[in-house]
RNA sequence: GCCCGGGUGAUGAAAUUGGUAGACAUAGCGGACUUAAAAUCCGCAGCCUUAUGGCGUACGGGUUCGAUUCCCGUCCUGGGCACCA
């Protein structure tokens, strides 16, 4: 055996070890239980960060983990190809997004290689690849046929002077990032999922999932946000029509303090007032400005304007006036709301802004006390609906569920509404105009409409070779592939243009992983078997807690509902997952002289600290001028503040960046990235060698396997087999990785103390050690492959069970108990394992520590917590 | 603005169901080995005080025999907010 611990030749050795016998293959074997171990897939970006790296290990060990235990296990990996960045990458280099997309999933592969993750590279997948796509495709075409995808027109971000659509986040405090124009709202049309149609089914499921985070069940729910209450009309006269103008209210009980009406700039009713009104017209259009993400528009100044149109209270008769109002949203609910100053604090400050009339108060808490406005009180009791109505005519000294019924079947009485369920969750708009996507396979005909295109025609190729300028749409200016025959009618028309949201592609790849092969249908049997109750584990970051893990729900139940899954009922995809903490980093940048900033990488930066280590100064290496501190933010490539963890593997090695990024917290917290702690992670590897190198030296002796022991090597053991028990529960239902490591290197601290050199310590050190060997491998497999061949020649690590611990070690004679007097640590006794609560009782009573403390007092009371503790309350 | 998390020594953290706060590491200090350095090994270490003892888990309050853990409020901080993925 090699004295020194050489990483570099290990891990080459190992993974060449694996490659040849193919030990992450996973192939389907109805004898085996099967455990599908999914890590989320990564953006091929070009390269990975740490934040990666945790994901990709905490996978690796759990893999590892249970194919130890006897599981079929299945770990993939793939490419979510498609995507802004390549677009950006291609205009910033020159290069078409497709080459540059296919490099960085090269360079990335052999990253992941490297870091040695037990993958089954038979199953890869990027969902550019046409073989892939042709089936979101095809189901496209189905689901537009069942009118689970209709076309309407939504509302995007619009540059001005790249004439161009922007993402959210090339909208930076109003502006274009490339353009520096003030960007617009505009409606276009575009294609939507239904997946409102499923919104009861995505709220009940969620008890359905105890393997779920309650966190992210929780952000789900409120997401999907059911409310339950009433949507009704108010009716005017327009033009000389009859018209009605709904919205809806969670508060109907509240109806009778209702002074006007607010709607959105979208809506029809202020476009038409807006026709012979130039000022409303003019702040209409001042609406229009700044981007269309929800986070801005709540947080902006609350505008609004009257409409000069007025409409009739459903129940009173009075006369309303309709304002229009920039908060007002056009995609949730009928984009108009009613508006009850007296009890909502956003109408309120609107109606003060405005003035605008308020009436007394309609409603008063049980107890029969009225509360002044915008005090904690009054909105703690206005949200808890435990209230009864007052000055409300008819309804006054109902109930709040009395009230809203009665109001409800009034207004229903009248054929002006009723009870509606309501949900915030709105329908997905997956149209961009963005090249490199998944076209959507429409075809535009004059005479026929929207045609699918045909299942014999796809899939719809996107061209690989074009050139993006950044302003408008490449494919729109590609007669070549737009131009095409009507497959209805046979005369000319137009493909579609758009490409899909990412997100569609996201939202199925990992049944795909099951079939990837297959190029006659979707998906196939093979997804029964390793879909069965869903994929057995989910790993990835928080930040995907409700769009990518909501969407993906939502095409699970799509492609059951197409009857994709023969007789397998699979109603959801993940039956656990594992939320992963963001790896968090500083990002600093500059401004150029247009504002723009520019993002500087962490590791081309000096920092200056303060004596508390928060930076409050930072550097640019290159030339030594400062740059201005972003504060802290998830790895990213738009902030570039991802730390390549390239550097770390060069240096120690991949089983001390496994070994670091798991050692540094649990999984699901949030890590400030910092290198501080590597070499303590190598310094244990180092160490780990070293002592196998001694007792292998010394020479291999049978593994311990039971009998009678002298004390301290009795201690010894019964820690062995502690740690061991420890070690699979954090593994297997802790998932707590950290604690683990801790344990076991106490462990082998406790085995550098033994200096004990007989024929028995012998034989419980070869036990030891293989139990270390193993339970370290899931995390630091290199390393342990190469030290369990020197302590069982020619066995590999990999193919062994993880150890059980023995019972018979685990038994102790004696326990020590803690005392407490008034719940403070006094001092500490031993009793028998056996002894009941009466003769630990007695036992304390009697202990010197309590005899001292008492002084002759004797306690109130006694309270006994068997195997913890004893409390005397005096 | 709204929804969901987090805050414990100089640092990363531990305390699993309300029961010994700070395990295991990092950085630090001291010692051993060495001509020396590195490596390695051993020891010390929350704060105050004087042995006793007191204080201490962001801050303020509450429940409990007992609270890092449960409840209320405040501050700071991370994630998401529908076109970053």
């Amino acid at each position: 055996m090699q004295e020194k611990y050489q990483p570099r030749e290990i891990e080459l050795a190992a993974q060449s070890l694996w490659k040849k016998t193919g030990a992450a293959r996973a192939v389907e074997d109805a004898d085996k239980p099967k455990y599908y171990c999914l890590s989320m897939f990564p953006y091929p970006s070009g390269k990975f960060h740490m934040g990666h790296v945790r994901n990709y290990t905490i996978g690796d060990v759990l893999s590892r983990f249970y194919k130890m235990r006897g599981f079929n296990v299945l770990q993939p990996m793939g490419w979510d190809a498609f995507g802004m960045p390549a677009e950006n990458a291609a205009i910033q280099n020159k290069t078409p997004p497709a080459q540059w997309t296919y490099a960085n999933i090269a360079y990335m592969k052999e990253q992941l290689d490297r870091l040695g993750f037990a993958l089954d590279w038979e199953r890869e997948l990027a969902t550019c690849a046409p073989e892939y796509y042709r089936w979101e495709q095809w189901l496209f075409t189905r689901l537009f046929e069942k009118g689970l995808v209709y076309k309407r027109y939504g509302t995007v971000n619009w540059d001005p002077v790249d004439q161009t659509v922007l993402a959210n986040e090339q909208v930076i405090d109003g502006r274009g990032w490339r353009s520096g124009a003030l960007v617009e709202k505009r409606e276009i049309p575009m294609y939507y999922m239904k997946i409102t149609a499923y919104a009861e089914e995505l709220l009940a499921g969620l008890d359905r999932l105890p393997g779920w985070p309650e966190q992210v069940k929780l952000m789900q729910k409120n997401w999907i946000g059911k409310s339950e209450g009433v949507r009704f009309a108010f009716p005017y006269e327009l033009d000389g029509r009859a018209e009605k103008l709904w919205v809806f209210t969670t508060r109907a009980d509240t109806i009778m303090g209702v002074t006007f009406v607010a709607v959105a700039a979208e809506h029809p009713l202020a476009a038409r007032a807006a026709k012979d009104n130039p000022g409303l017209a003019a702040f209409i259009e001042e609406c229009k400005q700044g981007g269309v993400a929800e986070a801005d528009l709540a947080t902006m100044e609350k505008k609004g304007m009257p409409t000069g149109i007025f409409v009739a209270h459903p129940l009173s008769g009075e006369k309303i006036e309709v304002w229009v109002g920039n908060y007002v949203l056009m995609g949730y609910g009928d984009g108009a709301v009613m508006a009850v100053p007296a009890h909502d604090e956003r109408d309120f400050a609107f109606a003060k802004k405005y003035g605008l009339p308020i009436v007394q108060s309609v409603g008063a808490r049980s107890g029969g006390e009225e509360l002044a406005f915008s005090t904690d009180a009054w909105q703690e009791w206005y949200a808890s609906k435990e209230t009864y109505c007052v000055a409300s005519g008819k309804y006054t000294g109902l109930g709040y569920k009395d009230a809203v019924d009665a109001i409800a079947a009034d207004l229903a009485a009248l054929g002006l509404g009723g009870k509606k369920v309501q949900f915030r969750l709105r329908d997905w708009g997956i149209s961009r105009q963005r090249y490199w996507g998944c076209p959507i396979p429409i075809i535009h005909c004059e005479s026929c409409g929207d045609v699918p295109v045909p299942d014999e025609q796809l899939p719809v190729v996107l061209p690989e070779d074009v050139t993006i300028t950044g302003a408008g749409s490449p494919l729109a200016k590609l007669p070549g592939f737009y131009e095409c025959a009507c497959p209805k009618c046979g005369g000319s028309a137009r493909r579609e243009t758009d490409t899909m949201d990412t997100f569609v592609e996201s939202s199925w790849y990992f049944l795909r992983y099951c079939c990837p092969d297959n190029d006659r249908a979707m998906v196939d049997e093979r997804v029964a078997y390793w879909c069965r109750g869903g994929i057995d584990q989910y790993v990835g970051g928080i930040e995907h807690a409700i769009l990518h893990l909501l969407y993906s729900r939502f095409w699970t139940k799509l492609m059951r509902d197409a009857g994709l899954f023969g007789g397998e009922r699979l109603d959801e995809p993940f039956a656990n997952l594992l939320t992963q903490g963001m790896v968090i980093a500083p990002t600093f940048y500059r401004e150029d002289a247009e504002g723009k900033k520019h993002w500087i990488n962490p590791s081309e930066v000096e920092l200056s600290c303060d004596e508390r280590g928060r930076p409050v100064a930072a550097r640019l290496r290159a030339d030594g001028h400062a740059v201005t501190i972003g504060g802290m933010e998830k790895m990213s490539k738009s902030k570039n503040n991802g730390v390549d963890p390239q550097a770390l593997i060069d240096q120690y090695g991949a089983d001390t960046a496994r070994l670091f990024i798991m050692f540094a917290s649990p999984p699901e917290q949030s890590l400030e990235w910092s290198d501080a702690g590597v070499e303590g992670a190598y310094r244990f590897l180092r160490r780990l060698w070293r002592i196998v190198f001694e007792h292998v030296s010394a020479g291999l002796v049978p593994a311990f396997a039971g009998g009678g022991l002298p004390a301290g090597l009795k201690a010894f053991r019964r820690q062995l087999h502690q740690t061991i028990g420890k070690v699979a529960d954090d593994y297997g239902r802790r998932r707590q990785f950290n604690t683990a490591i801790a344990a076991v290197m106490e462990l082998l601290n406790a085995y550098a103390r033994l200096g004990d050199d007989s024929a028995p310590a012998r034989a419980l050190r070869q036990e030891t050690l293989e139990a270390v060997v193993l339970m370290l491998y899931p995390i630091v497999p290199h390393v342990c492959e190469a030290l369990y061949a020197e302590l069982r020649p020619g066995q590999a690590a990999g193919g062994q069970a993880f150890p059980k611990a023995d019972a018979d070690a685990l038994a102790q004679d004696e326990i020590e108990l803690v005392l407490q007097v008034n719940g403070k640590l006094r001092g500490s006794l031993r009793v028998p394992a056996t002894a009941d609560k009466a003769a630990i009782e007695a036992a304390a009573l009697a202990c010197d520590a309590a005899q001292r403390q008492l002084q002759g007092r004797t306690p109130r009371k006694v309270i006994v917590v068997p195997g913890r503790l004893v409390n005397l309350v005096v």
